[in-house]
DNA sequence: AACGATACATAACAAACGTTTGGTATGTAC
DNA sequence: GTACATACCAAACGTTTGTTATGTATCGTT
């Protein structure tokens, strides 16, 4: 059963498949190992097969980063696991999914942030790419921003303070993590970096006494 | 003996004129654009000017990310400022400065942070890169946790918390915020930049602000 | 004046790159 | 069975890359 017709699903299954070999190659060699041959090595095909599926390299490295974040993105595993657990409430529990998912606790995620990392050269190189990135972060920033706010709502943060500010902070500092994990691994175990988010949060929760001028 | 050759300084200031011009490179097409002939067309001359002054693409990489860092790490404007200006004072105002320091505030600290953005991707898949990034990382945040000492011990942040965490925290939020200014510069101009770090310092000094003893 | 080192420019080099082309095998439609 | 589209592989194309080789003008020293 190799090489069927052009059912529809198997086709883009096929481009997912490329996709993953395009993963594989950016998480261990980077963008600047990134060549379709590189590609091709590693699914053991040729680099007719990429330009069958894609009509150039953009297109391929477009697709592939599409797919990453709607992976990592639309389906984050602690905010909204797949198996049996319950989502965490909402509210700071679910800010503080939410955060978690995107920090390198485990291989898998610290693959995926490279990947994410070594895009922003690219990415700020090139429009396109650029407004792609732009609008990712943004739509994050909104949906922490829900979690703020359900969790001042439940007198959880201080109901003063500017939720789009404490999202959009938060957001600063769990990407500055990700840097710094990345780069430190060894200094930045699954452990430290949910302290440093707890206490984070903690700091957030904390000063909660009424007026926040500003 | 003396000046045999062609006086030592004018050696090095010639490659310092040659990394300026792969700093420019860099900032406007990123690392993927950096090439050779790029850089000598930005100097206005040949890749044997290159060539000549150092023996490779990665000495000419190497040298160039080594003096960017010197210029905008060992010379903080605010921290220890250049004119008159007297610098802040130890303790929490310095913090706040040498944090300052670190975003793209106006064009030139775009520029640069542009290139540090970009140089992740390389460097994650160089070995010798990585451990140069992550020195330089490391050294900033013990600069930092002496800041943050110093005020600890002046009482403008709670004594009890620990000071390398805290300036651990410090420095990923000012990175992830590099970040998403870098993408985002219209929702980021200078003053936002600065307000959402100056919200991030109160909420440090915050929640302490009685002290609970122990 | 002659010499050797320095400071480049010019040109060539093999390797690697993205892309194109031509071919084969296989499946569906009629 | 003919016709046509899909799914690839293998090879080649022209370009760009980092690097090397060669030439030449300049300058300090003798």
């Amino acid at each position: 059963m190799a090489g069927m017709t052009p059912a529809r699903g198997d086709h883009d299954a096929r481009r997912l498949e490329v996709s993953e070999g395009v993963w594989r190659v950016l998480s261990t060699r980077g963008f600047e190992g990134l060549t379709l041959r590189a590609v091709a090595a590693e699914l053991g095909a040729s680099t007719g097969l990429l330009t069958h599926y894609f009509p150039n390299k953009r297109a391929l490295l477009s697709h592939a980063l599409e797919e990453l974040d709607r992976r990592s993105g639309s389906r984050p595993r602690r905010t909204a696991p797949v198996d049996g657990t319950p989502p965490p409430p909402a509210g700071l529990p679910r800010l503080r999914a939410a955060l978690l998912d995107v920090l390198p606790l485990d291989a898998a995620a610290a693959a995926g942030n490279r990947i994410w990392v070594g895009s922003w050269d690219v990415a700020l190189a090139d429009p396109e790419l650029a407004a792609a990135h732009a609008g990712r972060y943004a739509r994050s920033r909104e949906a922490l921003a829900v979690h703020v706010v359900d969790a001042q709502r439940r007198g959880e943060l201080p109901a003063g303070s500017d939720a789009v500010a404490v999202a959009t902070a938060a957001q600063a500092f769990v990407l500055g993590l990700v840097v710094q994990a990345l780069f430190a691994p060894g200094e930045f175990p699954a452990e430290r970096q949910t302290a440093l988010l707890d206490a984070y949060l903690a700091g957030l929760a904390g000063p909660a006494a009424g007026g926040t001028g500003g």
